[in-house]
DNA sequence: CTCTTGACTGAGG
DNA sequence: GCCTCAGCCAAGA
């Protein structure tokens, strides 16, 4: 068995446990990460059960620094909320000075 | 096993 | 810079 498999979900969550407050990231950048950079969508999928685990979903967002996931969220605008209550600047769902505020575990870590 | 769906991304027009 | 198309991989029915 590949053990990338068995640790993929966990290691998104992983990833996602390791954004620093008010700094954030791409999907394509945590599978990068992972070592599967064309699973960008599975990571999104593994965000799914992000919910129940203390993973920050809130800090992850499309390469364009879009929060397509807003809507897996409570609120409408829960996610955006979290992000400004973190210094991020939101308008429309996208955030402002993305390569400022983007953080790549890649480089990070 | 096959088909569908999806919190994505890169390339081309 | 925006829109569209195709590739990608995993989980559920």
């Amino acid at each position: 068995m590949k053990p990338e498999t068995i640790n993929f979900y966990d290691k998104v969550y992983q990833v996602a446990r390791q954004i620093p407050y008010g700094r954030v990231t791409s999907y394509g950048a945590i599978a990068k990460y992972l070592g599967a950079a064309r699973s960008a969508r599975m990571v999104g999928y593994a965000m799914n059960g992000s919910h129940t685990k203390d993973v920050p979903a809130h800090r992850v967002v499309n390469r364009k620094g879009l929060l397509t996931g807003k809507h897996h969220f409570d609120g409408t605008n829960l996610m955006q909320q979290l992000l400004e209550s973190e210094g991020v600047k939101v308008v429309e769902n996208q955030i402002q000075d993305f390569e400022t505020v983007f953080w790549e575990p890649i480089k990070e870590l």
